[in-house]
RNA sequence: GCCGGGGUGCCCGAGCGGUCCAAGGGGACGGGCUGGAGACCCGUUGCCCCGCAAGGGGCGCGCGGGUUCGAAUCCCGCCCCCGGCGCCA
């Protein structure tokens, strides 16, 4: 038996499977495709079993021929065998490259608790903080919080926050989006003083929640060969984020998790090692190639930036319970900076085709009048394992499985400082800093302590 | 980057064209023995396919090609590790 649970459902119950391809609002012929060509496959194989059988019984013979004249009739049956086999070998071999091309390319199944539908079917199913709202933004604000039965406690303002853009460039003055877009194009940036040691505070304070946690710190590779990245992420994924370095065979990564999900690549892991939980520092790397002009201004959506990354390994029975645990991490985070905030369960056509189930943590955004992403949180089940081959080994009757993997955003930094601009805004335009933060200001004399302020001129 | 040495199953390690459908050891797992543990004995311990099962078969010696009736063993390309030289934050 396969193992892999898509695998499994395929074989025994593929209009099963179509069910969830539907969900995500795929085409589900394409598991037509699949279970013709796995059928083909093994029937294909099962046939140039039985003729390589035939030639590996003539071969031995031919070693223990008593006479030349023997040998020669041998060999010549076993050249004949081989012209037959030749062609159906051919044959096979493109039949399993076709059968693997398809089968990777099928989705994670659905988690039953995942909403069904697109993108405006995905549940807020929590709420947290007092968020402030610009009057002009009430309407709005009922339409992402009461509609779903929620009611939020907030405080209304008069004055309109400046968006976090404006406060790069115009009011911090601590950002250069221009000058960067000039010199390495549009959705990079320049960031300056207060505003790197706010983006170096939060993936410390991140770090320092996530490690006093267990989680071991990892700082990973930066790039990764195709064949492993490949296997971590989906095709569209790869389309849409990845940066190629020219004239090799690496590729950046896009987020921790995928040095981080290749790290047991190809091994086998004992239960009693799981779960491994996981905290990684690293620069991500993202093409936005399918963002269009959306969040174009400021760092909001950039091709750079760093993240703090949860990951695990896990047991089967334990991924449900480990990814509350990754969203719960999040939430954490996200309180201790006072940033308010809603939970999504996002619906199944939004879900990525690792995902069996994902949580979004989205921040309120005084200036527009939103709850954005912040975090997001997925339980890849054995998705990811099946694709880069990690198993578990069960040390009880040493039964062998693919392992599943969860990661989530602890935190991502220049997205968090876009949250942090807009809300901790005062009207005069000064931003404070969240208590939590200080303690990884404080050992540097020339950092901020606890608010960041308007300025004439950039630094710089 | 150049020169030299090397990569064998979970680990160690033999093999260097057919006696290898990979020896031997260790570990792990299952069972026997035991009041219990250890020691000891037997079995299992890569992936895949067919089969309800018993069982049968194929592939596998870093990866990909090739030579041959037959490749861990020979040839070509690539990757990685160790040592030396060079370069370097």
């Amino acid at each position: 038996m396969p193992g892999w649970s898509v695998l499994e459902l395929l074989r025994n119950k593929p209009e099963e499977l179509k069910e969830h391809v539907r969900k995500r609002l795929m085409d589900p012929s394409l598991v037509d495709e699949a279970y013709r060509l796995d059928v083909e496959w093994r029937k294909l194989l099962t046939t140039v079993n039985e003729l390589r059988h035939k030639h590996n019984v003539i071969t031995r013979n031919i070693a223990k021929a008593a006479s030349s004249e023997e040998r020669a009739k041998l060999i010549r049956e076993a050249k004949r065998l081989l012209a037959e086999l030749e062609g159906l070998e051919r044959k096979l071999k493109e039949v399993e490259r076709e059968r693997e091309r398809v089968l990777l390319s099928l989705p994670n199944l659905v988690d039953p608790d995942v909403p069904v539908g697109g993108e405006d079917d995905s549940l807020p199913i929590e709420f947290w903080g007092r968020p402030r709202v610009w009057e002009g933004h009430l309407e709005a604000f009922r339409e992402q919080t009461e509609k779903y039965g929620f009611k939020v406690d907030y405080e209304v303002i008069g004055w309109r926050p400046r968006g976090h853009a404006d406060m790069l460039e115009e009011v911090l003055k601590l950002g250069d989006t221009l000058k960067a877009g000039e010199v390495a194009g549009s959705r990079f940036y320049y960031l300056f003083d207060d505003l790197v040691w706010l983006d170096l505070a939060l993936l410390l304070y991140a770090i320092d929640y996530m490690t006093s946690k267990g989680y071991t710190l990892v700082l990973p590779p930066y790039m990764l060969r195709y064949k492993v990245i490949s296997r971590v992420i989906d095709l569209d994924t790869f389309k849409d984020a990845i940066y190629e370095v020219a004239g090799e065979d690496l590729y950046l990564i896009a987020t921790a998790e995928h040095p981080l999900a290749a790290l047991y690549y190809n091994e086998e892991i004992y239960d009693e090692e799981l779960p491994i939980k996981l905290v990684g520092v690293s620069p991500c790397f993202r093409k936005e190639a399918g963002a269009g002009n959306r969040d174009l201004k400021g760092i909001f959506r950039v091709h750079q930036f760093h993240k703090v990354e949860q990951f695990i390994f896990s047991m089967p029975e334990d991924s449900r319970k480990l990814h509350e645990e990754i969203i719960g991490n999040a939430k954490e985070l996200f309180r201790g900076l006072g940033l308010p905030y809603r939970v999504v369960n996002i619906a199944s056509g939004d879900l990525g085709a690792c995902a069996v189930k994902k949580y979004d943590l989205e921040v309120w955004m005084p200036a527009q009048g939103k709850y954005r992403e912040m975090v997001s949180a997925s339980n890849c089940t054995d998705w990811q394992a099946y694709r880069l081959n990690i198993r578990y080994v069960r040390r009880k009757g040493m039964e062998k499985g693919y392992v599943h993997t969860l990661n989530s955003t602890a935190i991502a930094s220049t997205r968090t400082i876009t949250a942090i601009l807009e809300n901790f805004q005062e009207p005069d335009g000064t931003v404070i800093i969240p208590k939590a933060l200080r303690p990884y200001l404080e050992m540097f004399k020339k950092a901020p302590k606890e608010v960041i302020e308007p300025r004439q001129k950039r630094p710089a």
